[in-house]
DNA sequence: CACACAACCTGCGAGC
DNA sequence: TGCTCGCAGGTTGTGT
């Protein structure tokens, strides 16, 4: 899916637009199902209430609303919230929309339906089985160096360590494998070996890809794009994801691709050791 | 605990 | 042009 970045550039999205706007009109147009099954009565519990504040969590989207509900959304590897108005004619793979009192619509649309909506109460929110497991956010005071140590000390190679979200959220495939090299960490070091000056380092890099990222409007590869359907640029500036066979651009060696835990880790085998 | 693998899906590009 | 294959930003559960 989106990985951080474009989660949270789809929820500013979101908060300029649909801020302080009623839910109207709710469909719930597809006959497949998602990761999960939508709420049967998702309409009735969302219609007529307020939408108060659109917070992100790791990868998820929480729709706080004025009934005491959350609604839950995560886009998985495809999903797409998008920014309509009442006159649009869905699209193949729209599964779900709701429309509000400015006259503006929110579509869901997922064609691989990796991603999924549902309904929470506010709280109940911490508690929930989607929610309760996740680590810390980059971006939170409780994550620090030392926190980011802690949860290395395992036999297990870093890029594995930094994708596993029981310790830190929202860094997927591309910018694990970005912050990295910034690191000049291979993906294969055993996470417990890192030293405490690689973990320092390490750990304001995840911060400033992802913070930079977030500025450029997340990264868009095949099928990302923020809710008014503008693509992210960062991409643009990936130093080692998707470059395979290219220069590296510190030292002018091929970039290589490898597989961990099933996912492809792309780094310089000349600057990360 | 560490890891491999499968499952959930459609779409796209590469290669033949 | 058309077919098959492999792969894709994620998460969860199983088995070894």
């Amino acid at each position: 899916m989106p990985e951080l970045p474009e989660v949270e550039t789809i929820c500013q999205g979101l908060r300029d637009n649909i801020l302080n706007q009623t839910i109207t009109e709710v469909s719930h147009l597809t006959k497949h199902r998602l990761r999960q099954e939508i709420p049967k009565d998702i309409t009735q519990k969302i219609i007529n209430s307020t939408i108060h504040s659109i917070v992100r969590r790791a990868k998820y989207i929480q729709i706080f609303l004025s009934n005491n509900q959350v609604l839950l959304i995560h886009l998985g590897m495809s999903g797409k919230v998008l920014l309509k108005n009442k006159d649009y004619i869905y699209q193949k793979h729209d599964h779900f929309s709701f429309a509000l009192t400015n006259g503006s619509l929110v579509v869901y649309n997922d064609p691989r339906r990796f991603g999924l909506i549902t309904l929470t109460k506010k709280d109940e929110l911490e508690n929930h089985a989607l929610i309760k497991n996740l680590g810390v956010e980059p971006f939170d005071s409780k994550f620090t160096p030392g926190y980011l140590e802690k949860v290395l000390n395992r036999k297990q190679p870093i890029k594995l360590s930094l994708m596993d979200n029981k310790y830190i959220v929202g860094v997927g495939n591309i910018y694990a494998s970005e912050a990295l090299f910034l690191s000049k960490v291979s993906p294969l070091r055993i996470s417990s070996t890192l030293t405490p000056k690689e973990v320092k380092l390490l750990y304001s890099k995840i911060i400033e890809v992802l913070d930079l990222s977030i500025k450029r409007g997340g990264s868009s590869l095949k099928d990302y794009a923020s809710v008014s359907g503008e693509k992210g640029y960062f991409q643009n500036l990936f130093n080692v994801y998707g470059r395979e066979g290219e220069e590296c651009k510190s030292c002018n060696q091929h970039i290589i691709k490898i597989k961990q835990g099933g996912r492809a880790s792309f780094y310089c085998d000349h600057c990360q050791n």
